[in-house]
RNA sequence: GCGGGUAUGGCGGAAUUGGUAGACGCGCUGGAUUUAGGUUCCAGUGAUGAAAGUCGUGGGGGUUCAAGUCCCUUUACCCGCACCA
């Protein structure tokens, strides 16, 4: 009996092993094929878990995988370490941002290489540190130069917890998406980026991104939200001007039966102002904003402000104009008509205030003269009616010929809207990059020279006061104008952590550059990311922001393309049952011990715990395993395989206790199979083989062009499936036919190889032990001998009226009638048939015969 | 409300283009080795039936020689968006 498997030295061994060898360090060179794998940077909270140990998993298997067929790999990892919760712990704790995050870096640095990960560190990077936060600031400059970047006063989603703004994607159910607080609306001075000049861009780009998943593509384009229409002027009676709406059913005019206009909208504030009641219901409004109270309720309110416009299409007809609590500012033109007949929320708002609803499209198989429209809007296609112009046609044709009416009157014309907003990049917070601008009273916002760069934080910062801490430092603000010269003041906002993230795959490529953000050399030969892993969380602002950055560094030279990422895989979460106590009190997993029943006690109390659903590992439930504590028990080896085996990637996995001790027995299952062959292993394959032996080695190569199938197409729950089947049909061996010896090698060897994207350590170790002398991280991936992927004899299904009766083996590729004769011989085939009549036979050749009988 | 997805043994999940449903693993049952447990090894494991067989991929219907796979319909759950004019 030898000893078990000792992983943690073999661990330890082949992690300095690959260390000292500089192993994955990446180096440009254009003589060879690159390949970016690329998982997302990590924020440093401290510790790793488990959704980072899936995710970097799938990623370094990539990574290995690319290696071994020959590409230059590209394989990195860096720190998105900007970002509020540095200045909470800071604040608690009684320490510096900069402190608590580089302490959080170092450790979770040394669990990450615990994980035996193919990464070349010395392309780490940390967007907290001012080597990589300066490059954002030339950038961010360079896309001002551009006309990338303005600033402008806009009501911002305010976040009272944060104390900051938030970006229109960073609100959630009207809540800020980390404080979890209601978001209110206020009117600020903000910096935006222009991503809307690549509305269109990025909304048909996404039909080039093949290797992305159809659900990310699919929600980008619901994000960006392109809608047609047009753009319809109501002239105000009384008054030399008019309300500008937006539409898509320029069809409908003929129903508009109202105006609604928001309660920030130019008309309703002038108006307010001499209305007292008036302005209490826009305050009202901006007080709900148009998120929770609007949606729980859904209640339409709306305030006649006895203002009234002007058909566009008849002067005479005037329509009354309302504030409304469901009309958005930001979009369109914060001005919308009614038309109840044919939309569920005007028709709601008419029968409220008693306006009139008359139809104008008439719906399939309806009669004019009879069709009215009760609680239920008509939202549907139909034939145009009571619409003058554009009786009797169909929607389609009535939206276009509207909108070349109203563009003949002069009174709209035809556009294109998008839902998608400019990028709110301004944050009143200290831990992140500040923007590099400089106010001045007399040249306003002047770009910080870039000989000034960086513009870094100061680190004497109090942080226990409610607000911008930069803002109330006492001397960091004040600076003389670089212009003028007199004394100006800096910008105290500094950037969303997402600009952060938004380029550093770039910077990755070109770490080394201490002069520029970005070598273009670097950037032609590495970008983009071949294979991108992570969160489907990120779908949205993660992934749109940096698809407009690469297009806002192309714009400014630094960069030849458009996507960054060509190919995409976001993985499943990490799930594991909770537990609560009698009190309702939620336990660790640690903390409960399962008895035979199923039922679960307190470990150390044995009082009863109930076993509550399975839900993702989160902290707020404690259903989380520590991988730390996971690696230590049982090493990265059997965690990583953990990860891969069972549930596919892109879904969730549940985290078990089974599980990881199954991934345990074969991990050392492996090791005992090659360190305790139960034949002796033979090197020379002899001329002849038996059937046996032929027939595993045939095994044997179809199991490395399948399992190379497989992890090409992501698939590695069956890859592992593929590699414990081999191990299982090696284990038949038992020296009874001529060869097995060598074939049993051939076999462990290719098992090693194939395992070893997976697995490194212990194949790594395997690999030695069977006597090479060339590490596996050096070596090429096994290639599958064409000639022993030919089958000589196929099982065929014979069914009787599409029952199967028989299974016959016969010769590949055998002749239709030589299948059907053998099928007709079969005893049980004869029985089912039992006489009767053959109507048809049908033979699929290698496949099936199916005899039809009446 | 709109959009998308999923549904297969006790469990996680396999199953090119319609062509032997349940690979692989977990769990469970029985046995062997062993020292007490674990480990390891062997056998079994969709349901039903003595067997032949019959039934079986959320429910109902259809197309087909043949359906987990295609079509219609329905239910449940999950995800995204949510007054977007």
């Amino acid at each position: 009996m030898s000893e078990r498997y000792n992983f943690a030295a073999t661990e330890t061994k082949w992690q300095e092993f690959w260390e000292q060898n500089q192993s994955f360090k990446a180096v440009t060179d254009t003589s060879r094929p690159k390949y970016y794998a690329l998982s997302m940077l990590p924020y440093p909270s401290g510790r790793i878990h488990m959704g980072h140990v899936r995710n970097y998993t799938l990623g370094d298997v990539v990574a290995r995988y690319k290696r071994a067929m020959g590409f230059n790999v590209l394989h990195p990892m860096g720190w998105d370490a900007f970002g509020l919760p540095a200045e909470n712990a800071a604040r608690d704790r009684k320490t510096h941002p900069a402190t608590w995050t580089y302490d959080n870096i170092k450790n979770m640095k040394a669990e990450l290489k615990s994980m035996g990960l193919s990464l070349d560190w010395d392309r780490e990077l940390a967007t907290c540190d001012v080597t990589y936060y300066k490059h954002q600031q030339k950038l961010f400059l360079d896309f001002l130069k551009a006309n990338l970047v303005y600033r402008k006063e806009a009501w911002a989603n305010w976040d009272p917890v944060d104390n900051t703004v938030l970006a229109n994607e960073q609100v959630i159910d009207g809540r800020g998406w980390r404080s979890g607080a209601l978001v209110e609306k206020r009117l600020l001075s903000q910096w935006f980026f222009k991503i809307t000049d690549y509305s269109e861009e990025l909304l048909q780009a996404l039909g080039t991104l093949d290797r992305w998943p159809d659900k990310v593509r699919l929600m980008q384009e619901n994000w960006i939200g392109k809608s047609e229409g047009a753009y319809v002027n109501f002239p105000v009676t009384g008054r030399d001007e008019k309300v500008e709406v937006f539409t898509t059913r320029p069809d409908t005019l003929f129903g508009a039966s109202f105006v609604a206009i928001s309660a920030n909208h130019a008309l309703a504030k002038e108006l307010a102002t001499k209305d007292a009641k008036l302005a209490e219901f826009c305050a009202e409004c901006n007080r709900t904003g148009t998120s929770i109270v609007a949606i729980e309720q859904g209640e339409k309110l709306g305030f006649d402000t006895g203002v009234t416009v002007s058909h566009p299409f008849d002067p005479a007809w005037k329509v009354p104009v309302y504030v409304a609590n469901f009309v958005l500012v930001e979009y369109g033109t914060g001005a919308i008509f009614g038309c109840p007949a044919h939309d569920q929320r005007d028709l709601d708002f008419a029968r409220k205030y008693g306006l009139p609803v008359k139809p104008v499209v008439l719906p399939e198989g309806e009669d004019p003269a009879t069709f009215t429209v009760g609680d239920v809007a008509y939202t549907g296609e139909g034939k145009a009616f009571n619409s003058k112009y554009f009786d009797g046609l169909g929607t389609d044709a009535a939206i276009k010929a509207a909108i070349k009416k109203v563009e003949e009157l002069g009174v709209g014309k035809g556009t294109v809207q998008y839902r998608l907003r400019d990028w709110c990049i301004s944050r009143q917070r200290y831990w992140g990059c500040p923007i590099p601008i400089i106010h001045c009273e007399t040249c306003g916002a002047v770009p910080v020279p870039d000989k000034d760069l960086p513009v870094e934080l100061p680190t004497d910062i109090t942080l226990d006061k409610p607000g911008n801490p930069l803002d109330h430092h006492p001397t960091w603000k004040h600076v003389n104008c670089p212009t003028c010269g007199k004394p100006a003041r800096r910008e105290t906002d500094t950037c969303d952590t997402f600009v952060d993230s938004s380029w550093y795959y770039a910077r990755y490529c070109s770490a080394d550059n201490a002069d520029e953000p970005v070598s273009r050399a670097d950037m032609d030969y590495w970008m983009p990311v071949d294979q991108y892993v992570g969160g489907v969380e990120h779908a949205i602002l993660h992934l749109l922001y940096s698809r407009f950055f690469t297009r806002a560094m192309k714009a400014t030279g630094y960069i030849g393309i458009d996507e960054p990422f060509t190919g995409l895989f976001t993985q499943g979460m990490v799930c594991h049952e909770s537990y609560k106590d009698e009190d309702g009190q939620w336990l660790y997993p640690e903390e409960v011990k399962r008895n035979a029943d199923g039922s679960g006690v307190h470990a150390t109390t044995g009082r009863p715990v109930t076993i509550g659903r399975i839900e993702v590992m989160s902290k707020s439930k404690k259903n989380v395993v520590d991988p730390g504590q996971i690696i230590r028990a049982y090493g990265a080896d059997t965690a990583r395989l953990f990860m891969l085996s069972d549930s596919p990637p892109e879904r969730d996995i549940e985290w078990s206790e089974a599980g990881v001790e199954g991934a345990w027995r074969y991990v050392s299952r492996l090791w005992r199979s090659v360190t305790e062959p139960k034949i002796a292993l033979e090197t020379t394959l002899p001329a002849a083989l038996g059937e046996k032996a032929l027939a595993l080695r045939q095994t044997i190569h179809r199991t490395i062009a399948e399992l190379t199938n497989d992890i090409e197409r992501f698939h590695f729950n069956r890859a592992v499936a593929r590699v414990r089947e081999l191990s299982n049909a090696l284990d038949t061996l038992d020296g009874s036919d001529a060869g097995e010896g060598a074939v049993l090698r051939e076999g462990l060897e290719t098992l090693v190889r194939l395992l070893n994207p997976m697995l490194p350590h212990i194949t790594e170790e395997l690999w030695a032990q069977l006597g090479h002398k060339t590490p596996l991280v050096k070596g090429a991936w096994p290639k599958a001998d064409p000639a022993l992927l030919v089958e000589t004899t196929v099982t065929i299904a014979v069914q009787v009226n599409g029952k199967i009766r028989a299974t016959l083996t016969l010769p590949k590729d055998a002749d239709a009638k030589a299948a059907e004769a053998a099928a007709l011989a079969d005893d049980g085939v004869k029985r089912a048939m039992a006489g009767k009549a053959t109507k048809k036979i049908i033979v699929v050749p290698n496949k099936i015969v199916n005899i039809v009988v009446v």
